[in-house]
DNA sequence: TAGTCATGTGACCAGGCAGTCACGTGACCG
DNA sequence: CGGTCACGTGACTGCCTGGTCACATGACTA
């Protein structure tokens, strides 16, 4: 966690830190960002930073467990889920909300993607990504049990292996189409954030179609069985990447 | 590629110095390897390293394109899949034949996870992972397209992302739920090789059953269409990582 | 024997890094 | 006015890195 000393500083300079952080972040990936060049890019001191932060690590965390939480959260709840339209239904529009958030963050979708993902990289981030992926595995769980209930998605699964799956197709799956479609990949986008556009509504509609559509066969209950189409909507936590942490002192 | 005086070597030396180049790779990444510290480890002089290598990314693509292709490629030659099983089937027995194959070279695994996934990571493999992904997802679409023309796969599919999903369900999600299953990481498991065993022919067994079970209804013609059995095998190239490469002079 | 050539070697150089610390600055207070 | 306190600063240390290069070694040849 950040030291006092930042929490003191103008809501703009601390600002202006945290921007430059997330575009060095973005840039140069987590073992790539150097303090040294990160505070000559910000114009401040290397002794101010480490009387703001501990060390590099304890940015990051901040950066993830406060900055991206509240962002992500706030834009969740700006845009809550039409219920009725059932389980799946709620389910495509969260897929939609989460791809559209990403493309309005790239830079820290780009910085966190190693420790959202399940890919072990830097040894330094190991307890904060089991950690986050420990938290997701479980959203994911109650979104599948939160189906079961509704009647809409059938109960001869393995939930564990259908958890990793899930998350496999609506994580990476979304991940790789989408780098496909725009041909770049994500830290080339931030580089050129309005070609965010060209991957415009119709092309993310018609992409999370087809990925329900994959739900719907896989996971749905077979034709012919009671609809229980009552309700359907689903609780928002199940969305959240991370536990949800309160601001600094 | 490496240069001559590489080749000239006894073949216990070259391999001694690539089993430990391996390790070094798995247990510090691609960005962690240090040169220094390989050669150190390895016993030899940095400047018999630059004898060897153009540098570190000459070593490391040689090890890509050329032993672990070869290592794969032998391996599943060993395993042909059982003809008569019909697409699906054939898609069981590679799925379980690449998770042996991963247990089998768990360093190898864990030191080509960033350029055979989708993640960004080191600017300096950036282009190497591009040529990979494209390789996969070409083999990947051809899979697809087998399956068609043998009957046994719906035809109103968006085949390119078809792939995409794909390829994050047979690689993500499995790769997540071995993670989950075994309860260590890759990296983890390369220090500790036999506890590759606790995840036994009867887990890989369930956990695939679970994936192909997701393909069938997914990716399977509706029940009641004429069901082509005749044939039913699939071609070996599908699952190539990388384009075939001949070994150096 | 003298010479040639491929290979082996490690001290050395320049550059980048994290983290420290003695000092500078300026606002506020008694 | 002097004193205190929070904050700002950048030179400095110690460490590690990739890459080079002048020299050593030893086999083989004329």
């Amino acid at each position: 966690m950040p030291k006092e000393t930042f929490f003191n500083l103008s809501p703009e300079k601390r600002s202006h830190i945290l921007e430059t952080a997330i575009s060095e972040f973005a840039e140069r990936s987590y073992t790539g960002f150097s303090i040294t060049h990160m505070v000559t890019r910000a114009g401040i001191a290397k002794g101010s930073f480490y009387q703001y932060f501990e060390n590099k690590l304890d940015l990051y965390r901040y950066l993830l467990l406060n900055v991206w939480v509240e962002r992500k959260t706030s834009f969740l709840k700006s845009r809550l889920p039409p219920s009725g339209d059932g389980f799946f239904g709620a389910v495509r529009h969260l897929l939609l909300t989460g791809i559209a958030f990403g493309l309005s963050q790239p830079r820290m979708a780009a910085m966190f993607r190693p420790v959202l993902s399940p890919w072990a990289g830097d040894e330094e981030l190991g307890a904060l990504q089991q950690e986050t992926l420990a938290y997701q595995r479980a959203s994911f769980l109650n979104l599948i049990e939160q189906g079961q209930a509704q009647g809409q998605v059938r109960r001869d699964l393995n939930l564990e292996t259908a958890a990793d799956l899930l998350m496999a197709i609506t994580r990476d799956g979304i991940d790789r189409a989408m780098s496909r479609i725009m041909g770049m990949t994500l830290v080339e986008l931030c580089a050129r954030p309005k070609r965010a556009a060209e991957f415009d509504e119709e092309d993310r509609a018609a992409l999370v179609d087809e990925v329900v559509d994959l739900l719907r066969r896989w996971l749905g209950v077979s034709a012919g069985a009671p609809a229980e189409t009552a309700g359907g909507g689903i609780d928002i936590d199940a969305l959240a990447d991370t536990r949800p942490v309160r601001e600094g002192p």
